[in-house]
DNA sequence: TGAATAATAGTAATTATTACTAATTTTATA
DNA sequence: TATAAAATTAGTAATAATTACTATTATTCA
């Protein structure tokens, strides 16, 4: 793989931010200092940087992608209704993993564990929206 | 919500498959029998389907979203190669789910507990594929 | 330095999915 | 049972995210 000063900086501005940027985000942040940066190039780009292990792809159940730089082990949680990706750390995982491994002979990547369901404040929001009708 | 009877048979070829379809191959079972069934209502149904619990939906992670009308408590593995997915017995998961709850405050649906990695299968042919180089 | 190769920009194409609208079906009621 | 209101459908057009294509540009290493 040859250098090129897209990659560079595409994997610099995922590496930056914490937020599990999508491409199109990428693009945008990086079109101020490379005006002729294609969109192409920067999915093209995340793509190999993925494959090559050096960021992850996160799929997100209402489709799309998003990206993270951040490679310490840790899971993600989902929140099916306002989207939002939190991380947590994989440590209290590892047995669990093992056993899902022992159970099913399938090779789990801790990086690829996603959890979806109703983040906190959803929760309080879905619970208000409820006690205004008793 | 009205009768339908596309509603009726798109819900019984996904409880009566086991290989969690996507919308178009629903799409494609009941066109022999339906010769006029659009693929819009295909997806409007598994989608309103889904929202109401009757079915789940499982997003891939390289994109698409397939269905499965199985409800008992069970989790999903996804092979990354092959895309594969196969049923799990939530049982074993149960302490996880817990934890994970207590730990983040996250509402976990079981039912959109899916994980990523590589079936035996594939692990078999990416290990005999490095063992013809040595 | 310069040939070989990889990567890019820009555009077109693809894929899964949703939106739109007129016609049809369902359902509750007279 | 007829019928009016509302939901649903078929068929088509539109959208969104992503990939493919190609001529040009950048990198590499001999």
């Amino acid at each position: 793989m040859k250098y090129s000063s897209q990659r560079e900086r595409i994997l610099s501005v995922v590496r930056e931010c914490s937020d599990h940027p999508t491409a199109d985000v990428v693009y945008a942040r990086l079109r101020p200092e490379m005006p002729n940066l294609s969109l192409g190039t920067v999915y093209r780009n995340l793509n190999r940087l993925s494959e090559i292990g050096e960021i992850r792809k996160i799929p997100l159940p209402e489709g799309g992608n998003r990206f993270d730089g951040h490679l310490n082990p840790h899971y993600h949680l989902i929140c099916s209704q306002c989207g939002e990706v939190t991380d947590c750390p994989a440590g209290a995982l590892e047995p669990l993993l093992t056993k899902v491994q022992a159970d099913t002979g399938f090779a789990l990547e801790v990086g690829q564990l996603i959890l979806y369901g109703l983040c906190s404040g959803c929760q309080k929001k879905a619970k208000d929206k409820y006690s205004q009708h008793t």
